[in-house]
RNA sequence: GGGCACGUAGCUCAGUUGGAUAGAGCGUCCGCCUCCUAAGCGGAAGGUCGGCAGUUCGAAUCUGCCCGUGCCCA
């Protein structure tokens, strides 16, 4: 409601400043310093002031009289030196709200992709893949709440260097056959097994550099697909991709699509992409230097036209193997609909819910099965480190002509989670005296330096069960552990989510694991707490009224001449408002703020607003009306955010 | 050496794309359970928005130069 009485005031202010100003000048809209100076603040007047050479405040006057009226708003006032606050009429705000029946929802046929979690499949997730898979995760689920078609990805590099690492860990260090390995996924968290091999494996090749040819042998045999090493690869990376499916699930991420390498591979996609990249001469041979012999892509093509740096980009290295870039153009064309091929698909995992994840596979399917790939828009969730070599990727595209899809390819950068010294210090992680020195210390997969995604959210649901224990004694141990799960979660995805991209998180124990203040638990309260009102009106024998029946516009203003109620409702209304921004910056950051002030503004009601024990009627029925609306906007922010609002806490 | 971020209260972070008196949580101090759940609420203290210059009606926000931190590319 919020945002579309949002957009008839500067619609109506952008045609009045045309026809009488001849300016096309953005009409921003403000929030005023102080809310008694009403609702929405327009400084356009200072914006036109400079052009025209006029006093803002005749602009200011003149264009009001000139916009005459709007519907929705009350009056319009000059102040200072030429705002125009603008007032809306509470009583229309009000009923428009009542009668408001999940509004808009405007729907494309055009499909965004979202790519995100790609985790390498050959270690347990952890902290930093949570931040990737919760902000993708997120922000699916804002585009469709809005109403855009979505498909979400989840990119497995099956064949790479790090499964290659664990494959040789099994192999030639533990001397593993693959029917042993494939007994040892029976078993209890193989993920984290191959988190420890993975970070004994790397030390192996420090210590021992002659041993960097085993994974040589490795890759060639994965990557040609038979034998012992092979199987292996395959045993381990599809083991791996269920645990990091499941751990993904715990925090209600589902995907709808793996597209693996190893068919990126089987099915030539590289070829057809490297076939494109010569004939467009997107790359060239080098004949001399230091990358003779090498496909490159010129520096030229992704570093502006800069003439200062001369390093392009290896493509295809001299022996002949792609570079990991390379793959990546193929897999990008793919997403756009523009490599002229596709994947086969098998069903991989069905959830709970009936949602199907499809696999690809490079072997012809029978039945019918969906189609994947072809999308206008594609956000790829990558962290920031990887910045380089998406803006390469993106090069790619230019250079093939599809400026279009370029512009449309966007790489969704998050800065990465690290450890705060105190959070080593917890963990029993000996820093060096350089680490000292730092703000933070990175995680590394290679070293085996990180919080496992599983064991944190564990801890979180300890600490949770202990709470919802002594709050609900009377419950069997099974619904406590439901509902302390919920809250974990919560306290987790909201965690990560409270952050914008570009801020390094230093991981902490002590906040991570707090439930009070301006966390996820804070918000699921509230939501409980709202809805526990109206359930309490009901078990006293009382029906909750017909609220279109008893409240209309007339009922609306006279409750809300009440400031206190007004700005409540006012805020509360802006859920639909906080989304879009949102979407529009890409940050799922602010729907998460907003959720929070969300509850701030419920608690402010709670607390102000005795209710069930309202003896006057309409006012009455008024706040419970409040109550039930702060209700719907808290479960729907909620679900936006991917957090349960638990029955009770 | 080049590129990209970041620097705001004791700590951790927001700041709606240049607007009116810079906000929140944590921590500290004081207060509130006879009343819909205290995972809550109210109040207090706490700031040279890294520094200097510039752009203009107006700068935490834009530009330049410094200082500091992180990541990436050679």
């Amino acid at each position: 409601m919020y945002h579309i009485l949002e957009k008839t005031i500067q619609s109506a202010f952008r045609e009045k400043v045309r026809s009488t100003f001849g300016s096309d000048a953005d009409i921003t809209l403000e929030q005023p310093r102080q809310t008694s100076f009403g609702e929405v603040a327009l400084p356009i007047a200072f914006q036109l002031a400079r052009a025209l050479k006029q006093n803002p405040k005749k602009i200011a006057a003149d264009l009001v009289e000139a916009v005459g009226p709007i519907p929705g708003v009350a009056a319009m006032e000059i102040a200072g030196n030429g705002y125009i606050n603008i007032r809306f009429d509470r009583g229309a705000y009000g009923a428009a709200l009542l009668n408001s029946v999940a509004a808009e929802a405007v729907d494309s046929d055009e499909k965004i992709i979202v790519e995100h979690t790609n985790i390498n499949p050959n270690k347990a997730a952890h902290i930093g893949h949570l931040r990737n898979a919760v902000l993708g995760d997120t922000f699916v689920r804002m585009l469709r709440a809005v109403g855009n078609k979505v498909e979400v990805q989840n990119y497995i590099d099956n064949t790479g260097v790090q499964v290659a690492d664990v494959v040789v860990g099994f192999h030639f260090l533990e001397h593993k056959t693959p029917a042993e390995v494939a007994a040892l996924i029976a078993e209890n968290r193989f993920d984290y097994l191959c988190w420890d091999l993975y970070a004994r494996t790397s030390q192996y090749y420090k210590d021992n550099p002659e041993a960097l040819k085993w994974r040589a042998e490795t890759l060639h045999s994965i990557e040609a697909g038979h034998g012992a090493l092979s199987e292996l690869g395959h045993l381990v990376a599809n083991a791996i991709v269920k645990a990091h499916l499941a751990t993904m699930l715990r925090l209600g991420i589902e995907y709808d699509v793996l597209p693996r390498e190893s068919e990126i591979l089987h099915l030539k996609f590289w070829a057809s992409a490297f076939e494109l990249l010569k004939e467009r001469k997107a790359i060239y041979f080098e004949e001399e230097g230091k990358n003779k012999g090498c496909w490159v892509m010129p520096a030229s093509a992704f570093r502006g036209s800069d003439e200062a740096n001369e390093d392009s980009k290896v493509i295809v290295r001299s022996n002949g193997t792609v570079t990991y870039v390379g793959k990546d153009i193929a897999y990008q064309l793919w997403k756009f609909g523009l490599l002229g091929k596709d994947f086969y698909y098998e069903p991989h995992t069905t959830y709970a819910d009936g949602h199907q994840v499809w696999a690809s596979t490079a072997v012809p399917q029978a039945g019918p099965t969906p189609k994947f790939g072809g999308g206008a828009t594609v956000y790829n969730v990558i962290d920031v480190r990887q910045s380089y070599l998406q803006d390469v990727v993106v090069a790619g595209l230019n250079a093939l002509g599809y400026n279009h899809q370029a512009d449309q390819s966007i790489h969704f950068s998050y800065e990465m989670v690290a450890l705060s010294k105190r959070c080593c210090a917890d963990l029993g992680i000996p820093l060096t005296p350089e680490d000292m020195e730092k703000p933070y210390v990175e995680v590394s997969g290679r070293k085996g330096l990180g919080v496992k995604a599983d064991d944190l959210m564990d801890q979180l649901i300890d600490t949770a069960l202990r709470e919802v224990a002594s709050r609900h004694a009377e419950d069997t141990p099974e619904q406590q552990r439901a509902i302390a799960t919920e809250i974990a979660m919560g306290a987790l995805r909201y965690f990560l989510l409270k952050f914008t991209r570009t801020t390094v998180i230093a991981f902490d124990f002590q906040e991570a694991l707090s439930f009070e203040g301006e966390t996820g638990p804070y918000i699921q309260y509230a939501t409980v707490r709202a809805r526990n009102i109206l359930r309490k009106l009901t078990e006293r024998g009382e029906a909750i009224p017909d609220f279109g029946a008893e409240l209309n516009a007339e009922a609306m203003a006279a409750q809300l001449g009440d400031e206190d109620a007004w700005q409540i409702l006012l805020a509360a209304s802006k859920a639909e408002a906080a989304v879009e921004r949102a979407i529009a910056s890409g940050e799922p950051a602010h729907v998460a703020r907003y959720a929070f002030q969300l509850a701030q503004s419920f608690n402010n009601f709670y607390h102000q607003f005795p209710i069930l024990i309202e003896p006057d009627r309409n006012r009455k029925v008024f706040l419970l009306w409040m109550t039930s609306f702060f209700a719907r906007q808290l479960e729907r922010t909620l679900a936006i955010l991917g957090i349960a609002a638990p029955a009770y806490m």
